[in-house]
DNA sequence: GTATAGTTTGAAAGCGCTTTCAAAGACTGA
DNA sequence: TCAGTCTTTGAAAGCGCTTTCAAACTATAC
C-alpha cells in the first residue's frame, strides 16, 4: 500500500568505506531516519506529548540502531534542564560526607543524573560562591550538607532553584530540610556512658559554629541532668571535629586535673585523637577511661579498641537527599524521614568498676 | 529605499521603569551596552583576536557593571569547550582517593575548571561507561584514577579526548600517565623492617588485579632478596584493601602457624585491620609484632599505635594530575614527575629484640 | 592619488535540542 | 455533507555563545 515518506534514509547500517563521518549521532538524524521531524523525536524522548505508537516505534528503532544518546549540554541549554544536580560539600575528601556523597550518586546515576561536587571548606562566602558557580552550570537543583549558609540565604536561594539541605530543620518553598536528630543521638551517647556507672563524664565538643555540635552538646546535658548529674562547664572542652583537636583535647582535660572517667567526643575523628591522647599518658580504654564517639565511621570499627559511637547514617542521608531531590524536580511532596539516632556499643566503653 | 533586514532589534538597552526582566545578563546584553557586536565580547572573553583597546576597555567596563558572567553550557555548545573536566575515581569515598580528588578540586578551581567525579568501582565495565558519560557531557578532559581499564581502551580513548591516568607507565598521544613508584615503596617498607632486625616479614597483599598491589609485592620481594632473605610465598596472605581483610589475613597467618615478627600490609587499611586482629590475639604491637602500612592516610597518625608507614603524595597527585591536564588541554607538553616514596617511620615498628 | 596589504569588526550561521504555534487530520454532531 | 472540536505533527524560532567570512578601515607603497 501507499508507503508514503519514503524518505531517504541515511544507510546508518553497513556504512561503506567511505569514510564519510558518521559524526555525532543528534537527534537530528535520529529523526530522518525515523521519518519523522525533530520535534517528534524529542517529545519521544521527553515524553512531553503523545505521539502515535507508530511513529514512536520507528524512532526507537532508530535510536537503537544509530545508538543515539541525548546531548546533555544541547538540552541544558535549550531546555533549561541540564540532569545534573549541584552537590555542596564541606570537603570532598571528609570520611564522613564521604558515605553522603556515595549515597548520592547511587541514587541519582541509575536515573541518569549526574552530582556535581563543590567544597564548600566550612565557609559560608565559599559556599555561596560554590552555589553561584553550580548556578552558571545550569544544576538543576542544589543538595547542601550543612553548611554555614544561613537559613535566610538558602530560602532565598530556594526561589530560584530547588534546594535540599542537610542538618537544618527549616522549611519554605522549593526547599526541604532533612535532619538527622543530633540532640537525641548526643543524648543516647551520654545516656550510655552513664548507664555504665560513670559520673563524670567529659565532653569534646565540636565547632560551636556548628549546628550539629551544639545540638549534640545540648543531649549530652540534658542526658546529665535527667541522671541527676550536674553540668560541669570545665568537663567541656572545645574541639573542633578532627583527631588533632581530639588528641589536644585529652591533654587539657588532663592538665586541668578535672577527674573523669568517660569522655564523650562530638566525633569519631575526636574520639580517635582522644583515645591516643590516652594513650599517651598511658591511660588505657576502656580500663582506665571509657570513650564514645558519633557517626560511626567505617574506620571506627577498626580501630583500637573499636570505638562505640552513635551510627548516623551517612550513606543513607546522602541516598535521601538525592532521591528528595528528584521527587522536589519532578514536583512530588514527600516528608521522608531519615533513621534515628542508634547507639553502637563496641569496645570503648565499659561498666564502671571502682 | 529599499530598507533591507531592518531586523528588529531588541531594545536592551536603557531599560526603563518598566517590570521588563533585566533577565539573565547575556554576552548579547554586554554586547550592546557596550555598543559593539557580540562577535567582538566573545573575542576579549576568550583572547582569540586582538581587539583595539578602546573597544576593549568598553567591553570590560560592561561586564562589571553588569555583572556578566559567561554560561558555560552555551559555551559548551557552541565552542566545544565546556570548562569542566571528568575523573573517574573508583569510590567517592575512598579515604586515599579523596585526597586526590580535593587536589583536583584544588587545582582545577582557581582557574574556572569544574572536576565533574564519577566512580567506577574497580570494574573495568563500569569505568567504561564513566567514560562515556563523561564524554556525553563534553567535558573537555579525562583524569583516570588508577582504574582496571585496560591499556589499549585507553590509548583508543585518547585518540578523542585528552587523558592523564595515574598508576600506569603507558604513553600515548593525548595521554599522560603519572605513576607512583609502588615498587620502591613496597622495597623501603620492607627494608625498614629488616633494618629493624626482622627476618620473618608477613605481607598482606592487595588485589592482584590492581598493578599497585603487585608492584608493592615485587618491592617486598625485592627487599627481601637483597638482603639475603628468602621469599617465603606462605607468609604472602591475599588482602582485598580494606580493613576486614587485613583483619582476616592475620586471622589465617596465626592459624596458619607461620612464625613472623613483622607484618607489612599493602595498605593503611589492611595494616588498621591487621593491627586489630593482633590485639585480639592479645599480640601488641609494637612489642610483639611490628606492622608498616602503605599510603600514609591522614587517620593512620591517630591510630592505636601511630602507624609506620610509606607516605603516598596523594593530595599532590590530584594537583599534578589536573595540572598537567590543564597543561595538556593548552597543548603544552610537561613530564611531571610525582615525589618519591617516603618512609614514615612511626610507632607500629620497632627494633626486634629477642 | 590609487592600488595593495593588513587590521579590526560585525553579520550570520551554527552547536543539538526544546517548545511554541499553527497547519493538517480525524472525529462529532447536526 | 459541513462546520466545529480535538488531536497529532512539523516548521521555525530560539537557548547563549563561538567562529567563519567578508566588509570596512587603516597603513604602506608606488
Amino acid at each position: 500500500m501507499p508507503q508514503l515518506k519514503l524518505k531517504s534514509i541515511p544507510r546508518g547500517g553497513k556504512r561503506s568505506l567511505t569514510k564519510r563521518d558518521d559524526g555525532p549521532v543528534t537527534l537530528g538524524s535520529v529523526a530522518l531516519a525515523a521519518g519523522v521531524s525533530p520535534s517528534t523525536v524529542s517529545r519521544i524522548l521527553n515524553g512531553t506529548a503523545i505521539v502515535s505508537e507508530l511513529k514512536k516505534k520507528a524512532v526507537e528503532d532508530a535510536i537503537a540502531t544509530l545508538g543515539f544518546v541525548p546531548n546533555p549540554i544541547a538540552r541544558g541549554l535549550a531546555g533549561g534542564r541540564t540532569f545534573s544536580i549541584g552537590v555542596v560539600t564541606q570537603a570532598i575528601d571528609s570520611p564522613f560526607y564521604g558515605a553522603a556523597l556515595r549515597g548520592i550518586e547511587d541514587e541519582l546515576d541509575p536515573i541518569g543524573y549526574r552530582a556535581l561536587f563543590v567544597s564548600g571548606h566550612w565557609n559560608a562566602a565559599a559556599e555561596s560562591r560554590c552555589i553561584d558557580v553550580l548556578r552558571s552550570r545550569r544544576v538543576d537543583g542544589i543538595v547542601v550538607l550543612t553548611g554555614r549558609l544561613t537559613d535566610q540565604a538558602l530560602k532565598t536561594c530556594a526561589k530560584t532553584v530547588p534546594i535540599v539541605v542537610t542538618g537544618r530543620t527549616l522549611k519554605a518553598a522549593g526547599l526541604v530540610a532533612l535532619n538527622f536528630d543530633n540532640f537525641e543521638g548526643g543524648r543516647l551517647a551520654t545516656q550510655h556512658l552513664i548507664d555504665l556507672g560513670h559520673r563524670a563524664i567529659a565532653f569534646i565538643s565540636g565547632d560551636p559554629d556548628h549546628p550539629d555540635a551544639v545540638e549534640r552538646q545540648r543531649g549530652y546535658r540534658a542526658a546529665l541532668e535527667a541522671a541527676g548529674l550536674t553540668y560541669d562547664p570545665r568537663l567541656v572542652i572545645p574541639g573542633e571535629f578532627h583527631e588533632a583537636s581530639g588528641l589536644l583535647a585529652v591533654d587539657r582535660l588532663i592538665e586541668s586535673r578535672q577527674r573523669f572517667t568517660a569522655i564523650f567526643a562530638a566525633n569519631d575523628q575526636m574520639a580517635a585523637g582522644a583515645v591516643l591522647g590516652l594513650h599517651r599518658r598511658a591511660l588505657r580504654v576502656p580500663q582506665d577511661v571509657s570513650v564514645i564517639g558519633f557517626d560511626d565511621l567505617p574506620s571506627s570499627l577498626y580501630s583500637i579498641p573499636p570505638l562505640s559511637t552513635i551510627h548516623q547514617p551517612a550513606y543513607e542521608l546522602g541516598r535521601l537527599a538525592a532521591a528528595t531531590m528528584v521527587r522536589l524536580l519532578a514536583g512530588e511532596k514527600s516528608a521522608e524521614v531519615l533513621p534515628g539516632p542508634r547507639l553502637i556499643a563496641r569496645e570503648s566503653s565499659r561498666q564502671l568498676t571502682s
